[in-house]
DNA sequence: TGTTGACTTAGAGTGTGCTCTAAGTAATAT
DNA sequence: ATATTACTTAGAGCACACTCTAAGTCAACA
């Protein structure tokens, strides 16, 4: 598969594609006789999972460190562990400043909901008189 | 309260409560005869929510999209319900992200955890030798 | 055989969201 | 009086994460 076919299924711009590679948050892609990228499966799944990672707030660099974790290529310290384990704490809080601009925003959107109920009945009325 | 007493109880720094105010994200603060900032709970509430909203992941223009619609200083469209609606989606999609990612990490560190002990066992049994 | 189009690279440029700097004012302490 | 400290402003600078550009290679088709 193409760089660009493996842009169109994961949502990833090419560019973004190359400049994760660059970075080291998926494995260095195999290339072809003409040296242009030979993508996988298995780099599809790393890509897609770079984008939940990032999307979910993780950032490059703690990313990085998470990949480098998994993949063994470093030495897995006790420090490498804390590092982890704070980034779940992040994550978690995070979540729930999620949930709670979520909870915000559609109890406010119920209330403008009501207003705009209001506003059609309203004008519903001066019509059948 | 003076904008660095606020700073301290929000956790948002000087610099950044004086720039939200300047992009409208908190309402003007009122100043006192010296031009300094009188900070009241009000907008303490107001900096933590843009806190919260900030931290899910809620862009400034957005943010102020919001607060515009429910501070009903612009006019209260359908396209603005809209644009609501689908911060919201977002949101619910990037909550979910976190939740896969935090799954995903809390089952790496708990394997971690797996070859920590074994590692730790065999110390012990070498040591009971 | 030439030109089209997708790929390659290194590196420059961009948008976002702060964060810092410089220059100035005002209140307080010595 | 003067020094310190915290505030003010406009605007410059910065880190992050892309995103684009330029220059070049390669395969395929007219």
């Amino acid at each position: 598969m193409k760089v660009s076919e493996a842009s169109q299924l994961t949502g990833v711009s090419t560019d973004t594609i190359r400049y994760y590679e660059k970075e080291g948050l998926i494995p260095i892609i195999d290339r072809n006789d003409s040296g242009n990228r030979e993508i996988d499966e298995r780099i599809i799944r790393r890509i897609t999972f770079a984008k939940h990672m990032r999307s979910a707030g993780m950032s490059i660099k703690a990313l990085k460190q998470y990949v480098d974790l998994v993949d063994d290529t470093e030495d897995n310290t006790a420090k490498q562990k804390a590092i982890l384990r704070e980034q779940v704490a992040d994550m978690e809080e995070r979540r729930d400043d999620i949930q709670f601009a979520i909870n915000h925003l559609n109890y406010k959107l119920e209330h403008y909901d009501d207003h705009m109920k209001e506003a059609e009945n309203e004008l519903r009325e001066l019509e059948n008189k």
